[in-house]
DNA sequence: AGAAAATAATTTGACCTTCAAACTATTTTT
DNA sequence: AAAAATAGTTTGAAGGTCAAATTATTTTCT
């Protein structure tokens, strides 16, 4: 059993199951309405400021039009707040409510909680390799 | 800006990348007709005999309902066999067919081939860690 | 043996997400 | 002022999902 197997095995359980495990987690407690697709519109449109469609839709990888559905119901949750800019009237600016805020932070937490259970058990130069790894990884698939 | 952090930051980029590429890879190429969720119905029949259906739902997490109308698809377009078992005529068995075992396979060479070109950027010492915290993080996601 | 219950799969109807393309409104370019 | 470009929304079609109803078959229990 080499390492590269693996990983390769550790990899595909991850992916298959980590939309299933994260949507779960979402939707128990706090936030029951909001969906993981939602979760990820939330943490694209962010903390820092207004965004417009469009970029918030690139970040995403979809057509705005999907955006437009997504920030629809959100709006309509509360989560989510949409005014047109006054500079630009072609413009609308999404951002997050005080609930979206909430929300988004929620879902932090439980990553940190994630991250915390991986490195927990790590030495501090673990942790250092483990990055340069992962940001390895992060330019592969950049490229 | 602590290591924790920075881990957490590279994982979600990496886990909501690495979707999109993999959708992307099977939706181009030889096998255009096969959708992501398509290639995780094959994945789970997968190549050792015939599964019936409740237990091919059970491993993805889905209704047999839903398993129905997906092996619909994959059998008019021939990626999968389907017959009524002899022994218990409720039950019916799905297999891949030859083409369904080439797709299958051709997935699998793609996996490889990524984790291939991962693991070759990594030192012997990064491998070992990134293993570990993987077998954490799956660990993490079972509890 | 025969009726009732359990099991396996399919069908149906409703809802959600996605995209491409058509469309509306506004701004920029020429 | 007209034409082109840009930002978003709407629309229509295709997939994917589930719960509940339905069909067919097997098992269980008198």
């Amino acid at each position: 059993m080499n390492i590269n197997h693996v990983l390769n095995e550790v990899l595909v359980k991850l992916f298959r199951n980590i939309n299933l495990i994260e949507e779960r987690e979402i939707c128990t407690g706090e936030y029951k309405d909001v969906t993981a697709n939602d979760m990820h519109v939330i943490e694209a449109i962010d903390m820092d400021g207004a965004k417009n469609m469009t970029s918030v839709a690139k970040s995403l990888g979809v057509t705005t039009g999907t955006l437009t559905i997504a920030v629809n119901s959100l709006v309509k949750k509360g989560y989510v707040d949409r005014v047109r800019s006054e500079e630009d009237r072609r413009v609308v600016l999404i951002s997050l409510s005080g609930k979206g805020r909430k929300a988004y932070l929620h879902h932090r937490r439980f990553h940190e909680k994630m991250i915390n259970a991986i490195v927990e058990e790590l030495t501090e130069e673990e942790k250092e390799v483990l990055e340069k790894a992962l940001v390895k990884l992060n330019l592969f698939f950049r490229a």
